[in-house]
DNA sequence: AATAGACCCTATAGCAACTACAGGGTCAAT
DNA sequence: ATTGACCCTGTAGTTGCTATAGGGTCTATT
């Protein structure tokens, strides 16, 4: 499979798996003769790993350590677990962040009534 | 003002200060004899501003645009508001994205039966 | 007067996690 | 023979800072 393949199968950009190849996250294919990416099935999943992880909002650094345990022939559940407790932990806290901003927000643009003003109350606010 | 105590009151780091100043957020100070940056008064309220704006989870594109708007001798009401309702739908998308990914990671982390399986599904999951 | 320590200056590099070129080579079809 | 789609490498740009290197300045103490 040539990289456009595996990126359109994927749902992500080619440089995106060239870059994750740089960084060592996905190991690096064989090569064609003419220098092409040669992609097989193994590492169609182990993109989707990432992807997936990435979707879940697992940091690079996260990715790397589950991949790391993903490929211990006994993966130690226990660790993942940690992992993904640590992350839920870590969602929540960003959630939390956006609730408070929210509702910072939705006071200040009470404010405006609608925005008929000419002077701007929330300016104002913003200011002091 | 010198800067380190412009930042110990505005609670940010001295460098911040510098940075916004680099990148035009906020205006250039007048400068010592001996070249430090002097700050008075309306340079903290224009850094309280900012350092709001961005905890209010505002880009700095986004901050550039209220602090353009709040120079306008007559600052535009309407478009203030604007820019909180885009903002605030912003921040909820934000949130949804979140919700979804501790969904799915809580539904994952169930699968780990409290990690003291040796075998791993979340691992497996995650792999198709 | 010398020196230590806290403060200030500029300029540059680094971080995450990609994305977007620039400047080339390869391959299949017309 | 040439067009167009694909591939390659390497480098620079993005956002919003933070950290470091390598210097100058000011105040207090010895």
């Amino acid at each position: 499979m040539r990289i456009g393949e595996l990126a359109t199968e994927c749902h992500c950009p080619v440089e995106t798996i060239r870059y994750y190849e740089k960084v060592g996250l996905l190991p690096a294919p064989l090569r064609r003769a003419n220098g092409y990416r040669s992609y097989d099935e193994l590492h169609r999943k182990w993109l989707q790993f990432i992807l997936r992880s990435r979707e879940l909002g697992f940091s690079q650094k996260e990715v790397r350590r589950l991949t790391d345990l993903a490929h211990q022939q006994r993966p130690a559940c226990a660790e993942v677990h940690e992992l993904l407790e640590e992350h839920v932990g870590d969602v929540r806290r960003r959630m939390r962040d956006l609730k408070q901003m929210e509702r910072a927000l939705v006071r200040l643009k009470a404010q405006c009534h609608d925005g008929t003003l000419h002077e701007c109350p929330v300016i104002d606010e913003l200011m002091t």
